[in-house]
RNA sequence: GCCCCUGUGGCGGAAUGGUAGACGCGCUCGACUCAAAAUCGAGUUCCUAACCGGAGUGUCCGUUCGAGUCGGACCAGGGGCACCA
């Protein structure tokens, strides 16, 4: 086999084997960007000379045709020229007349290169050397590392050369006054954890494939990047390392961008943000501000987990198995004073919103639509026997008013002002709220406990009969954030009302049922609260569920004891957190004036940088020279808010900021509306309700206040899955890395011990299952294609993708196969009919699957485009073909895809060239395979020429012998032709 | 507890109500090689030695000439639940 990668290496080290070169052998990878247009490129070269193994990829070689093709270069001591050799080696015995060498030879003339002579002298001299140097090499090299050379696409240089080539052209650099329509791609920007993991490799790569393929068909793409750097991990990276927050998240970032940059995202990095730095936060306190001004901001209390022990709220998180997760003491529920932002007066049009989403997945709409939780029902009130603390009566509101015949009791929230006026007097009634309060304040954990009830001494009077007296309990699973903070309780149609009233022996009364032979039926085991017809309901009896109800509201709101009502289970959006790494709240807490606004000249507020974590608790509310302010207002003591913005309030405009970002205000509306909507907005589905809700509503409360001209932020969403792998378990149980079991047949052993492992569930990778996989190794082993490749590769997008070995091999061994053809492609004649129209079948293909994000499909597409394209013989069409692969593959595996356009002789990078465009005409086949089928089952199947009738297929069908076999001289009762596919026989 | 999603070969998955298993992984056999790697070719749902044939998309029932696809009930697995991001 031809050396041909040695060879060309000589011609580089007489080429750059300039003074002070040879001794730099590590030249930084990671460069500044302005620095890594011009010194990147000339690193390589360097090294490349200096280990021809590395060197290799710098070269479009192939084995077959013997021709090299450099890349210009330039000497760097001589920067204003440069030169570009070509190298057909026409056998593999390396004689001399076996050698051909072009060269072209350019110098920089007033900024442009302009074309330069080159000596046939010259040139002898290169062969000369050339030669010799090959041969030399050849007889030297070891084999395997030679082998190892040989025609094959090696990522580690050209995935850095490309980049810096792409960066130097500045190809991704959004301009906003570009004459082109234009497409906004994000992806959910990232926390900055500490290192990048497959979930963001994914997650990226497809929206880098969107971004790409949009640039191809013509449009100015805007897809920027940047950080989400606010958050809880790096308070308590503090706490355990005693590392500030902004060192350790800062640092996180500066790894996290070498790694996506590792991977040829095509980012606008000029727009990269981090949410921690004053020039982001400072203009979200001033949309703080503009959205208090507007009345949409204010002040209420309400309930947190706190931990006794520490004396510091936790997040629901924080908060396992009730318990605190540092201290392991039980966690109570506290009432703080805290900010809120009225996304309740949204509730509406944020939910009519979801109905002009037709690009997002309806699990999504229908998730937020449960979220908002829109009911129409009765708000009505309960007299009370007796009046005490002045409190006469109790609303509820319930949706069910259908069935206000089979209360047997009503409920009320720990937290409602009853409960507490009659604590205030009762002991035991205290005893019980402090009880309720035990526990976190989640959803799961509030419903999941056992149902507890504190009997009053309060009796209600049922609002359709004055002498129907019902028990009024506290209740432990009735919320005081939801309705009014009261219920009546059904217990035969409604399970927790069940529960409840079987543990307190309370009636449980049918008032529903299928049909009104089953009215006498009791009913047992569990609620039944399906609709169905009132029975035992007196004058509702024999209505349906939704006649009833209507009956009931009419009632109610004639003799003035109730009224129709539209709730929401939608509740304000909380945004104070306790913490010291978020945006500060700009206000000032007065005596006098009260909550007072920081004066706009005063913003950013920023947030101190000398704090200490080894307490627990907010360092803010300890730093008195930040807190210790005077009042704006009048100027008395005054001290700062010292909670800090749930991070869901940064990432709520951050796309905003992305496609507008003046210094001196948080975006310009018309640059900003020049890009959004987001077209598309590509994320994992845990997002789905909330980030998406709050960023709906912060865009919405822009647009009300005349901030920007629109109401939904992302037009396009996609959700994906999650990245998982295998588990493994020692015989202790304890969980095992990847890394440290091998694979024996069927069983697993760990590596060390040599003790078997169990092999566990495949889950998403976590560091508590220990089932990660670094993705920095495997982009380094398989270079960044491959690993965009196989994410892109088997499973659906929004479905889990599992991590395998095999999986990076395969599209390792996929981006080996195209630059394999593009390497070998040499000049032919003559058509190819057959390759002509798969090509355009698989240019009409993957097309349609990138526009539908479908990239599993694209890239089964491309694997039988390649197949294809290495069965056909050589022809220009197969030349043609070769470059269209190319062209389809390149927003996938656009390293690979440059490297091989170049090898190809084209011009240009292929960043720049257009998407592929197909001939309808070619799509269809003359001839078509029908499907012979008897009674519904496949018998047979036919060649027949498109377009045939339905007679003539009919007939063709009833002449297979297998039908023929199968009637057994019987006529077939009816024929069911579906042209050019079917032919359904029922015999 | 409430809400949502998913279920097809050994594995990931493909399939406008119309030939189930495209494409990839794995495996088997063959070619090339001194050998290995790489590469190339053939095969690979299950049952049946093979043919013929039969069965088959979590389970059961239904709609239809025809169901992986539509409807209903069930089973199993996964995700979200307001202070993780």
């Amino acid at each position: 086999m031809l050396r041909l990668k040695t060879a060309a290496a000589a011609l580089l080290v007489i080429a750059v084997a300039a003074p002070g070169c040879s001794r730099n052998r590590d030249v930084p990878v990671e460069l500044a960007p302005s620095r890594m247009t011009t010194i990147g490129v000339n690193a390589y070269l360097w090294r490349a000379a200096l280990d021809t193994i590395s060197f290799a990829p710098l070269l479009q070689a192939d084995a077959n045709t013997g021709v090299i093709i450099t890349d210009w270069y330039s000497n760097p001591n001589l920067p204003t020229e440069r030169v570009k050799v070509t190298v057909a080696i026409l056998d593999q015995d390396l004689r001399a007349d076996a050698l051909r060498v072009t060269a072209s030879r350019q110098v920089n003339q007033g900024g442009a290169w302009v074309n330069a002579p080159v000596s046939a002298a010259t040139v002898q001299k290169l062969e000369d050397i050339i030669l010799t140097r090959a041969r030399d090499l050849r007889r030297t090299t070891v084999r395997g590392k030679a082998e190892h050379m040989t025609g094959r696409f090696d990522p580690a240089v050209a995935d850095i050369r490309w980049q810096a080539r792409w960066d130097e052209a500045q190809s991704f650099v959004a301009d906003t006054a570009s004459p082109k329509p234009k497409t906004y791609v994000l992806e959910m920007f990232p926390y900055p954890s500490g290192r990048i993991h497959m979930g963001h490799v994914r997650n990226y790569t497809m929206g880098d494939v969107l971004a790409r393929f949009r640039r191809m068909q013509g449009r100015e793409v805007l897809h920027p990047m940047g950080w989400d750097a606010f958050g809880m991990p790096a308070e308590n990276a503090a706490m355990e390392r005693g590392v500030h927050p902004g060192a350790w998240t800062r640092s996180n970032i500066d790894t996290m961008r070498g790694q996506l940059k590792r991977l040829g995202f095509a980012l606008d990095w000029s727009r990269e943000l981090a949410t921690c730095e004053p020039d982001y936060y400072g203009h979200e306190q001033a949309l703080f501000l503009d959205l208090f001004e507007a009345g949409l901001v204010y002040r209420k209390e309400s309930e947190v987990n706190w931990d006794p022990v520490d004396m510091t709220v936790l997040a629901n998180e924080q908060v396992i198995d009730g318990k605190g997760w540092r201290s392991g003491a039980p966690v109570e529920r506290r009432r703080l004073s805290q900010w809120f932002l009225k996304i309740t007066d949204f509730a509406d049009e944020l939910l009519d919103g979801l109905g002009e989403l037709e690009n997002w997945p309806d699990k999504v709409k229908l998730m937020q639509e449960n979220w908002i939780g829109k009911s129409r029902g009765l708000q009505f009130r309960f007299r009370l026997a007796e009046a005490a603390d002045g409190i006469d009566k109790i609303e509820v509101y319930t949706t069910r008013p259908d069935t206000i015949f089979g209360a047997s009791f009503v409920a009320i929230a720990p937290t409602h002002p009853i409960a507490e006026a009659i604590t205030a007097r009762d002991p035991k009634a205290a005893e019980f709220i402090a009880e309720c309060k035990r526990g976190g304040t989640s959803a799961a954990e509030i419903e999941t406990a056992e149902k507890k009830g504190f009997l009053t001494p309060i009796e209600a009077i049922h609002p359709l009969d004055s002498n129907w007296r019902l028990p009024v309990y506290i209740a432990n699973f009735v919320l005081m954030e939801y309705g009014t903070g009261a219920i009546f309780g059904v217990p035969a149609h409604d399970q927790r009302d069940f529960e409840f009233a079987s543990k307190y022996r309370l009636p449980i009364k049918r008032v529903v049922a299928a049909n009104a032979e089953e009215a006498g039926q009791p009913i047992v085991g569990e609620a039944e609260s399906m609709d169905g017809i009132a029975v035992n309901s007196e004058f509702l009896d024999g209505l349906t569920t939704e006649q009833a109800t209507a009956e009931i509201i009419r009632r109610a709101e004639a003799g003035g004891w109730g009224e129709g009502k539209t709730a929401f289970r939608l509740r304000d959006w909380g945004v104070s957190r306790q913490r010291y790494w978020g945006t500060p709240i700009p206000i000032i807490h007065c005596g006098k004036c009260g909550a007072v606004p920081v004066p706009r000249d005063q913003l950013p507020i920023v947030l101190p940088e000398d704090v200490s974590f080894d307490r627990p608790g907010n360092p803010l509310d300890r730093h008195d020279a930040w807190r210790n302010v005077s009042c704006p207002s009048c100027g008395g003591l005054a001290r700062r808010e010292t909670d800090t913005l749930d991070t869901f309030v940064d990432s709520s405009w951050y796309f905003i900021r992305f496609a507008s970002e003046p210094a001196d205000k948080p975006f310009d509306r018309g640059e900003a509306e020049q890009w959004l909507p987001v077209d598309q907005y590509i994320g994992g589905v845990e997002h789905a309700i909330l980030h998406l809700l709050y960023a709906r509503f912060w865009t919405r409360a822009l647009n009300r206040i005349g901030r920007i001209g629109m109401s939904e932020p992302f037009k396009g969403l996609f959700t994906q899955g999650m990245v998982t792998h295998e588990t493994y378990r020692a015989g202790d149980g304890s969980w095992l890395s990847p890394d440290e079991v091998r694979r024996d047949g069927d069983d697993w052993t760990h590596i060390e011990s040599g003790a078997p492992v169990t092999l566990g569930r495949v889950e998403k990778m976590s560091k508590s299952k220990r089932n990660t996989i670094d993705p920095e190794p495997i982009i380094a082993r398989y270079g960044a294609d491959a690993v965009r490749w196989f994410m892109l590769s088997d499973s659906p997008p929004e479905r889990d993708l599992e991590w395998s070995e095999g999986g990076i091999e395969g599209a390792a061994r996929f981006v080996q196969r195209v630059w394999r053809l593009a390497s070998s492609d040499a000049v032919s004649e003559g058509s190819d009919e057959a390759l002509e129209r798969k090509l355009h079948r698989a240019i009409a293909a993957v097309t349609e699957a990138l526009d539908g994000l479908q990239f599993n499909k694209a890239v089964a597409q491309l694997y039988e485009l390649t197949s294809a394209i290495e069965k056909a013989k050589p022809s220009a069409m197969r030349s043609k073909a070769i470059r269209i692969l190319v062209q389809l593959a390149a927003p996938a595996a656009p390293h690979l895809s440059e490297e091989a356009w170049a090898a190809l002789g084209e011009t240009g990078m292929i960043v720049d060239a257009p998407w592929p465009q197909f001939d309808p005409a070619l799509l269809v086949e003359d001839e078509v395979t029908l499907a012979i089928q008897v009674n519904g089952k496949l018998r047979d199947t036919l060649n027949a020429p498109r377009g045939l009738d339905r007679g003539a297929a009919e007939a063709l069908a009833l002449a297979s012998e297998k039908v023929q076999r199968l009637l057994d001289g019987n006529a077939p009762r009816k024929v069911i032709v579906v042209p050019d596919r079917l032919v359904n026989i029922v015999a």
